[in-house]
DNA sequence: TTTCATTTGTCCGTATGTATT
DNA sequence: AAATACATACGGACAAATGAA
């Protein structure tokens, strides 16, 4: 899964939809934490706002969670 | 407190008066943290641009100060 | 204990595009 | 034309929390 930064759907939403995919399929299991923002950044060539962005989506959705320090985790 | 984006007066100097209303009831308290850029756009739907003018009038005031990579404080 | 790397939190400056007033 | 405002996106810096060395 890679990014279209021509496309009409913002880039953070695709990137969001990507990580919402990773979960579901299992890919990223509950309880383990999901790529860090710097991962991210690297992965889709993405600037960090752009990945913080993406994460925030999923977060509000409750599939994952962030600890400060930690990382972001897939909620159990 | 809400932003009404049909009046004459511009939304960051609303968001202003209201942050000056949050400090003067004690809402926003001496020594402690205003909400974060991002925080002010989602409470108020507003966009970065306009939350960092809404803080610059009230800081030009002596009435919050920002540290860059910590946030921004009321004053004393 | 101190130090260090990693990660997230926040702010700063800039840029492009769109829309409205 | 100019100011206001939104949305998106980039890159950088400093701060704070965590955990490991």
């Amino acid at each position: 899964m890679t990014v279209d930064h021509e496309a009409p759907e913002p880039v953070y939403q695709q990137v969001a939809s990507i990580l919402r995919e990773r979960v579901a399929s299992g890919g990223l299991a509950p309880r383990r934490p999901i790529p860090s923002e710097s991962t991210l950044m690297q992965e889709y060539g993405i600037a960090r706002e752009t990945a913080r962005k993406a994460v925030w989506l999923p977060a509000d959705e409750g599939l994952v969670f962030t600890v400060q320090g930690r990382g972001t985790y897939v909620t159990g």
